[in-house]
DNA sequence: CCATATTGTATCGCAGCGATACCAATTACT
DNA sequence: AGTAATTGGTATCGCTGCGATACAATATGG
């Protein structure tokens, strides 16, 4: 079946991926699961920016990622800071050393060079990954984890977004990071 | 920039395909690297059955992965076979109790009905990956592993196919297989 | 007000992973 | 032919990710 080629070109660049973070990361102490945990959160809007956000966008146990975010705290690369209303709750933030990192390491030097090279028509694979991601993500029950823009919940009224669950306005800029109660648009 | 986008889903898709590979594998005691071995065993021709050839498909060292298939021999997952020229190298391959469980776990159960219903043009897709794959091996100096057929060294006459390394015949069937020693032809 | 759900942490046991060291067989060099 | 360099493979060590379980604290809903 084609969709199975698909499947394994995938996993392959996954795991190459994932071996060349590992690479990268290494001379910093971190491992790929840290880089993946901080490229998320430099993406993630404030509603977003908690352990279980992380935990679920990377499919991991919060438990695990509880340690692997202490891991990262340790190292200088995360900042807490608690919830206002709820006191359960913790948002994360990479700090500016982290930034620089995630700047060096995310894409992987190289990756926009190969990109390039390999002439494919960028624009058609994102819409093409976009859509697989989606059918995945629906068909696992996961979270979509998609862009404020694009959530069925987001209200405008000319420049001025609202979030149409939590009645909160968001600025326009905030639209364009990842939630964790995005639900595409009908 | 439009290619750090394809390099995010990619992340996300092989972190939430690693994540679905941990949980299917759990039951028979397999972790994601067990899968993703003897799938690529499943599709190795004899140059590229070996050890060292699983440690560079997955970007892992060699003494890593010689302990992984000590685990999966011992999980009835692998026979091994010593070669007949060189003393040192082994030939593995996935056991009929392997064999039916890639059958069921690779593709993961829901990933052809996903793919589905993604809409996507699964050829289109397949051949953007494929090439992004090539421009990225290339760039960090890895090996392709494509399919023998469409390398630079096979050689045939009407149907019998030559490897102009070896000097081997080889069967049409194996023409199929993914080789270690693959060049994209010119 | 109490049962239940949610967010996060702590601890335990297991296993993957790289680094290093080592061995045996093959190949290259002279 | 004989020695050096290379290659394929394994063994061992230390570290750390990972799930499972248990637990504490806050929120929510009847």
């Amino acid at each position: 079946m084609a969709g199975d080629r698909v499947f394994d070109l995938i996993e392959r660049l996954g795991a190459l991926l994932r071996s060349e973070l590992r690479r990268l990361g290494a001379p910093h102490g971190l491992e790929p699961v840290h880089l993946q945990a901080l490229a998320y959160l430099a993406r993630a809007n404030r509603y977003s920016d908690t352990p279980i956000a992380v935990a679920e966008f990377l499919g991991l146990t919060k438990g695990n990622v509880s340690q692997r975010l202490i891991a990262l705290e340790k190292a200088g690369m995360l900042l807490r800071r608690p919830d206002r209303d709820d006191a359960r709750v913790v948002h994360l933030a990479p700090t500016a050393k982290a930034q620089a990192l995630l700047a060096a390491l995310s894409p992987p030097p190289g990756w926009r060079a190969a990109m390039a090279a390999s002439g494919a028509d960028t624009a058609r694979l994102e819409a093409g990954l976009t859509g697989l991601l989606s059918a995945l993500q629906q068909a696992n029950g996961r979270r979509t984890f998609g862009q404020c823009r694009g959530c069925r919940f987001l209200q405008h009224v000319g420049n001025t977004f609202t979030c149409g669950l939590t009645r909160d306005p968001l600025e326009p800029d905030h639209t364009l990071l990842l939630c964790r109660e995005h639900e595409a648009a009908a």
